[in-house]
RNA sequence: GGCGCCAUAGCCAAGCGGUAAGGCAGAGGUCUGCAAAACCUUUAUCCCCGAUUCGAUUUCGGGUGGCGCCU
């Protein structure tokens, strides 16, 4: 009892893309003198503003937001990276007596920071990297899979030779560090959460309707600009990063000529579609998780005091 | 009115006398260092009726629907 009483609380607020996350956290914060740090892999990055839908200083409102739009598009970043940042946010903003609220949909930074992940130190590897690659090129997916297989079963079991990047990754963790990546996930998690949780989830009783707000938020951003975005990003040279972010490799297509501009926009609705699935399959998993279903709810007003609710419920009041 | 073509899953689409590829979408899932990424699983009895046949989605006849052309 003790224990948790010294734990430092944080809420999370969690689900797919365009649920209202952003918002929804806004209001908490505003209710609970929280403040906000973001759990989304691409809102991290300068000048990619429209098409993460990273929230303009409208619609901040005041409220501070850390790990958003402070590095460049090219510039690599690992969830070790993210989780080193966010654990230091939280205890500045903890320190100030202000509530952290980790907002985001970055399932994978949310979980890694919700169960004090830690990452062990390894050094760059892109060189043993790009040695496996050019023998899982040339022997093919099985074979790096059974190699896998000869210093981690436990791991290998768990993945489908197709699946090369990871099988890749864990040879190289154990070639790098004479460890397997099984005892590396053991190892990480050894440290008790030091965090008091209070995880909220928004989701929809119709899938529809998240595909509706999905459809309709793309039409905005394109309104909004995303082409230029797109088009002034590629000018700057960014196109690594950009690549992969749903809302921008979708354009290159279309600023090459190969496509007509709708054919980008409904392209680029179907891949959000697919991530918002995606993300629902990962958080569905986390027990956790107090959903909070937004088309069960009039209005946002509704859901704002729902999400307190379940806060003052879970925690025993903030 | 005549001639021709087509009819396979929500969509696109292959196929064959012995009980139907693939792709997309949809659904479900995996997840520890680029995660808005990567990967896995999954969905039909072939328009209707008759005939031939041991057996038809596949052949033949008729119907219905669609497309094209002609008068």
């Amino acid at each position: 009892m003790d224990e948790q009483l010294k734990k430092t609380p944080l809420v999370c607020v969690v689900g797919p893309t365009a649920s209202g996350k952003s918002s929804l956290a806004v209001k908490l914060a505003q209710k609970l003198s929280g403040e906000i740090i973001s759990a989304d892999s691409m809102q991290i990055y300068e000048y990619m503003n429209i098409g993460t839908a990273k929230p303009t200083a409208a619609e901040m409102c005041g409220i501070p937001h850390h790990l958003i739009d402070f590095i460049p598009p090219d510039k690599l970043f690992t969830v070790a990276d993210y989780v080193k940042l966010a654990r230091q946010k939280i205890n500045e903003v903890t320190k100030q007596n202000k509530l952290p609220i980790l907002t985001g949909g970055t399932g994978l930074y949310i979980s890694s920071v919700a169960d004090n992940i830690i990452f062990s130190e390894s050094p760059s590897n892109t060189k043993l990297r790009a040695e496996l690659k050019a023998i899982s090129d040339e022997q093919g997916n099985e074979f790096m899979w059974n190699m896998l297989n000869e210093i981690d079963p436990i791991l290998a079991k768990t993945l489908h030779p197709n699946n090369s990047g990871r099988v890749l990754r864990g040879i190289e963790i154990y070639k790098l560090t004479g460890t397997t990546m099984t005892e590396h996930k053991r190892l990480s998690r050894l440290r008790e959460s030091p965090y008091k949780l209070c995880m909220l989830g928004l989701n929809f009783k119709n899938r529809e309707t998240l595909y509706a707000r999905i459809d309709a938020r793309v039409d905005a951003m394109i309104s909004l600009g995303l082409v230029d975005e797109v088009r002034e990003l590629i000018k700057m040279g960014y196109s690594k990063t950009s690549v992969q972010a749903i809302g921008y490799k979708e354009f290159f297509d279309y600023l090459n000529g190969k496509c007509s501009l709708q054919e980008a926009v409904d392209c680029v609705k179907q891949e959000t579609r697919k991530y918002a699935k995606r993300q629902l399959t990962w958080f569905r998993r986390d027990e956790r998780i107090n959903w909070i279903y937004v088309d069960e709810f009039e209005d946002n007003d509704l859901i704002l005091q729902e999400a307190l609710k379940l806060i003052n419920k879970n925690t025993g009041g903030i």
